[in-house]
RNA sequence: UGGGGUGUAGGCAAGUGGUAAGCCACCGGUCUUUGGAAUCGGCAUUCGGAGGUUCGAAUCCUCCCACCCCAGCCA
């Protein structure tokens, strides 16, 4: 089994070849800092930043903020953060494209002097009626052929400041009649008097992203500059610009982006979900962030296996939310420490057990690591069990609790049920049993095979916690293709977020820390919100442990 | 009826003229003090379609079809 390359490592293999770039390697990802990162970045992060390592390469970071209107300092915070969480590295390479600015500038008077840019007095309405469509060329701007001189002069008196918002442009003169649309002489600048988040209000005059990207990348040295596909058909007019600069030269390749079942990706979505309060914030836990999945619990080594796995091409995608989640679990099941925690408590009294007696029994940490030891858990006459664990008229193939079934509590005694208590409105509220107590610890080999197995905590000694429960939070696999008018707020899963605030956990998870990943036995992983104190824990669910018996519960209710 | 891309299993995705990897999902077995984990097995006679070249085609050629992106002074 050979260890096959993505079809952008074969492409700089094939530059090293031949020497394009002396051998080097430098990657690097560019974020508008006006919004969060999501799980789509991280595939573009580890990428380029995956390249450069495999190459012995380096790898910047550099925020693509050409457009003061949206972007803000909390966005460059977060990403910040969000891409050191990750694992990914720029060392001392954190720029921003306004620190080009001037560069640009200069870049761009030169341009005019010879004679490929020129200052453009049409509206925005204009504009767009002078481009043409799709199947029509356009025509040329009455303001194209302004002399070097009051060119110059126009863009000097732009950037002084004496012309309001949308008067003029500088735009490329190129060919009003190139099938790319891109190449339809592109604006350079517009005039915008607004703050910058980093250049206050030096500047009143804006480069556009399509004159600031290439050039960005040039500055920088990158070899090989990786972004998605849209932007595929922008590459003739980079290559215009650094051309008609005479300066050093990128490759840029363009992949597929990330598109992952079951959520939506795209920024302007996500923003609205947040802004409509579907969702609570950039990093509710429901959201495809990073932000959000880090408080969720989904270790940064997952997003890394999952990006690692998902493959790179440039075909369309869509990839199966439990790909993630599988890697997830993957993750979590070698790393989670093992506890109890009942979500549904349903009381349980064992008779034969010496009331006020309490044993503390040993319960491993985690069975896949021996090294995570061992703690000790309480049993005592009256415990909790999961609601769920228990029915009265059992249906075929169910092995936990029923009148005159034998289970076991999981590290400490079996228990058989003799007795069941319900209120009035003939809801059970307490169920009686009787334990072994030759099966301590969970083992008696005096007897056969005891099938059921169930997790518990001891009435006197559990403590309350809210659980969150999460689930996908659009119900169709691609929202971004439903039938006609509708859109992903269509599909909304109610069921998204359920909230139980009756829970018990061992008392042990008192001492967890905001963060703290565990596997609550059975039922799932968790982790403690950021908002949980020993006070009042809060847990969210991560996500679930494979169901088998969820399954066969699903498939017979199909059938019948 | 412009330009740029892409089509291999339910979802990703290898494959680069020599007879369809792998992963997820799904189905079935073993094992199990988590109906978890682990483990074993099944899962494309065929690569968007039709022709052609060749001893041999997912790979080369021709035509066709479908889908995605582009008409911001957003990125």
């Amino acid at each position: 089994m050979s260890e096959h390359k993505d079809f952008i490592r074969e492409i700089i293999d094939e530059d090293n070849r031949t020497g394009k770039f002396d051998g080097r390697v430098h990657t690097r990802f560019p974020p508008e800092p006006n919004g969060y990162l999501h799980i789509g970045h991280a595939k573009a992060i580890l990428l380029s930043y995956g390249i450069a390592q495999d190459y012995g390469g380096k790898f910047n970071l550099r925020f693509d903020d050409t457009n003061p209107c949206k972007e803000e300092q909390e966005f460059v915070d977060s990403i910040i953060e969000d891409i050191r969480w990750l694992g990914a590295d720029w060392e001392d390479r954190l720029f921003f494209a306004s620190d080009y600015f001037d560069q640009l500038y200069e870049w761009a008077e030169r341009l005019i002097e010879k004679g490929l840019a020129y200052v453009c007095d049409l509206s925005a309405d204009e504009m767009r009626e002078y481009r043409g469509t799709l199947t029509e060329p356009g025509k040329n701007s009455p303001f194209r052929d302004r002399s070097v001189e009051e060119n110059l002069d126009l863009f000097r008196r732009m950037k002084a400041g004496e012309f309001p918002d949308g008067a003029k442009t500088l735009r490329a003169k190129i060919d009003m009649a190139a099938p790319n649309i891109n190449l339809r002489d592109p604006v350079m600048y517009r005039i915008l008097h607004a703050e910058h988040h980093r250049t206050g209000d030096k500047w009143c005059i804006y480069p556009s992203y399509d004159w600031t990207h290439g050039q960005s990348d040039s500055i920088e040295g990158i070899t090989h500059s990786i972004c998605t596909l849209e932007f595929e058909d922008h590459r003739p007019l980079y290559d215009w610009f650094l051309e008609a600069l005479e300066v050093y030269h990128p490759r840029q390749i363009e992949f597929a982006r990330l598109n992952l079942s079951h959520t939506v990706m795209s920024k302007r979505k996500l923003l609205g979900l947040v802004e409509s309060g579907v969702v609570d914030g950039w990093d509710d836990p429901r959201m495809p962030t990073l932000s959000a999945m880090r408080r969720r619990g989904y270790p940064p080594e997952a997003i890394r296996d999952f990006c690692a796995h998902i493959g790179v091409s440039k075909a369309d995608n869509l990839v199966d939310i439990a790909l993630l989640e599988y890697y997830v679990r993957d993750r979590l099941n070698k790393t989670a420490p093992r506890v109890m925690a009942v979500l549904n408590p349903l009381k349980l009294i064992i008779d034969n057990y010496p009331d006020g007696k309490v044993e503390w029994l040993d319960a491993e940490n985690n069975p896949e690591d021996e090294s995570a030891g061992t703690r000790k858990i309480p049993f005592s006459r009256e415990i909790y069990i999961e609601r769920d664990d228990f029915m009265e008229n059992p249906p075929k193939k169910f092995f936990r609790l029923y009148p005159g079934n034998e289970v076991r509590l999981k590290h400490a005694y079996y228990v058989t049920c003799t007795d069941v208590v319900k209120d009035a409105a003939g809801e059970i509220v307490e169920l009686h049993c009787e334990y072994d107590p030759k099966s301590r610890g969970g083992w008696n080999p005096e007897k056969g095979t005891i099938k059921g197995t169930l997790h518990f905590v001891s009435a006197a000694h559990a403590i309350p916690a809210e659980i969150r429960l999460y689930e996908k939070l659009i119900t169709v696999a691609d929202p971004s293709n439903t039938r006609k008018g509708k859109s992903h707020l269509d599909y909304l899963n109610p069921n998204s977020l359920k909230i139980l605030t009756n829970c018990l956990v061992e008392p042990g998870l008192a001492e967890c820390s905001p963060g703290d990943i565990f596997q609550f036995m059975r039922k799932g992983y968790f982790c403690a919100d950021k908002n949980s104190t020993k006070d009042r824990l809060v847990f969210n669910r991560t996500v679930t442990l494979r169901d088998t018996w969820k399954k066969i519960r699903e498939k017979a209710g199909n059938r019948g």
